[in-house]
Parts: C-alpha cells; sequence; structure tokens
DNA sequence: GTCATAAACTTGCATTTTGCAAATAATAAG
DNA sequence: CTTATTATTTGCAAAATGCAAGTTTATGAC
C-alpha cells in the first residue's frame, strides 16, 4: 500500500471538526467556550464523576480544571455533590440547565455533522461510520502514550 | 439506519489524536507547543503563504498570529520574506531547523498512528484509511459554518 | 500627481487561561 | 496517634488571547 500521510488526515481532520465545534457554544443567552462544552459533555456521559476523573479524561491540569468547574456552577451549569463515602471527593452533575445547554449543543452539532454527511449515499455514510468507531476502539486499546485511563 | 451520536464520535477522536499530539512537540533541545507545531505543519503545506493565510487556516486570531510568528522566528524555526510584488505582505516558510522539526514530528506522529493501524489487517486500515480522506474531503465541500478558504 | 480609503501587518493593553508550588481537608496505613 | 496519601483548592507568575489603535504600503478617485 502507498505511504499514506496519516499525520495530515487526522490533522485536516481535527481542525475542520474543531472549526464546526467553535461558533456552536451560544444557547440563547447563555455562552460557554469550546472548553466548556466539552466539560459538559464528558460530566453528562460519565456516571456521577469525580473533578480528577473528568480532569484526567480531558487531559487537563487539575488546578485548571478545578477552576473552570468553579465558572460552570457560578454560570449554573454544573453541580459539585461532596461523595457520601469519601468526603474528599466532589462528584459532579449538570444541572437542568447544564442538560439542556449540553443537549442542545449535541443538537447542533448532530446537525451540522448531519448535514456532511448528506452528501454521502447511505452505504459510503455507513462505511464512514463503522470506519470512525473503529478507528476509535483500536485508538483506546493502543498502548502509545497519551491515553487516560477513562478515554 | 439507527441514529449515531455523531458527535460523540468525533469528540472521541479528535481527543484522542489530541492526545497523541500532546507529547509529541519536543525535538533535541527544542521545544514548541501544540499550536506551534500547527503552524509549522501548515507553512510546510502551504506554496509560500502570507501571515494572513496561515492565520485564517487554522482560525487564529491575526494579532495572536503575529506574535506566534515572531516567536517561532525567534526560535529560528521560521523565516519571514517580504513579498517582491507587495511589501505589506509578508511570505513565511520554514528555515532548515524547523523544516527538520516538522519532518521529526511528522515521521514521529506517524509512527504512533501507524501503530495504532497495526492492530487491523490490511483490508480494515485500507477501509479506514479511505474513509478518513472521503470524509475530509466531504467537509471540506460541505457549507456548513466555520470553514475557512484554504482549509 | 494628491488625497482618501483600504489592506497587511504590528504593538498596546487588559482579560483569560494555564500550570507549578504550596495549602487545606479528609482518608488510609502503621 | 502519627505519618503518609489522596482530592481539591488557592497563590502566583507566565503564556495566550483579542480588541483597538498604530504603521507601512498599495489602490482608486479625481
Amino acid at each position: 500500500m502507498e505511504t499514506e500521510n496519516l499525520r495530515g488526515l487526522f490533522q485536516l481532520l481535527t481542525r475542520r471538526f474543531g472549526f464546526l465545534s467553535k461558533n456552536c457554544c451560544s444557547v440563547g443567552e447563555k455562552e460557554i467556550s469550546l472548553v466548556q462544552s466539552h466539560i459538559l459533555f464528558e460530566v453528562s456521559r460519565q456516571h456521577n464523576p469525580s473533578i480528577q476523573q473528568v480532569a484526567e479524561t480531558l487531559g487537563t491540569d487539575i488546578t485548571t480544571f478545578s477552576r473552570q468547574i468553579q465558572s460552570l456552577i457560578k454560570m449554573g451549569l454544573v453541580k459539585k455533590t461532596p461523595d457520601i463515602g469519601d468526603r474528599r471527593i466532589s462528584i459532579l452533575s449538570l444541572t437542568k440547565e447544564g442538560e439542556e445547554m449540553n443537549e442542545t449543543i449535541d443538537r447542533q452539532m448532530n446537525e451540522y455533522l448531519e448535514e456532511i454527511f448528506l452528501t454521502m449515499n447511505e452505504f459510503e455514510k455507513e462505511t464512514v461510520v463503522r470506519s470512525l468507531k473503529f478507528l476509535n476502539e483500536r485508538m483506546v486499546k493502543s498502548s502509545v502514550c497519551c491515553t487516560t485511563p477513562l478515554g
């Protein structure tokens, strides 16, 4: 097989997805940053995660993350509940407003992505989506640097 | 077809690629940031781009970008040449050292990615790579927000 | 040509983000 | 009980960001 420039491929793909995400985080009155939208996404995705868990998943320094959570709490999007078994730990969850924000962003992003996939036929779309899923799985399993326990 | 969570798929994929990229920007003595590695990548990829062109491609504010270029010049990785036809314009190019740095990062990243693809057979790999390329093309063509002229 | 307008950058702040070091609080180990 | 260890928070100080305003060069109207 010819030598592919895999790096370029990934770089361009992620950049384009980044552009897609950029504008998509203001919902009604509230506006959050890209990083903050990732936090909502991840808090929603994990089951009652601690601050440390989410920070690690996102690869953010814990001190920076602690402050980001403070902002999100001030905005009324995230809640912090002390863990019952271990009171050092703060369990994160989304408020009703946070849920709504996350869902709206989700819908928006999926809409954008669907629009891209509209240019493909069913077979092509299915192949691409299956490939992305497959690749995703393999990236998790790979031992190559930089993976986090909770990926 | 069942409803996929496309956003999640993309988000995780790009995050994982981001992790892969994170550690990979120190070459020998020199160490550059992720953003700076993107700049080297893009300056190398485009044919004698102007400052504005690269800034736009990367979606960075031009004033921020101007300063980032200054840093890279100070590090001896990038060169600025006044355009012959229009002296307002600065043409960017990599120095020999910049080229080397970019190539090393490229090699490193491709090595990591190849390692992930090693867990697939030829057919699977080819399908995935073809899917990524295909998706990339369609993202460029799509009119959905956030694309830049030079993508 | 001259003057106004616009384009390609650059600099001056002022804000935000970041992360290391150190502090705090709670648990676990011995 | 005393000493780690763990989870999180604050105190800086450095870096990144972006708007407003400046500089230099080019272009258009006249």
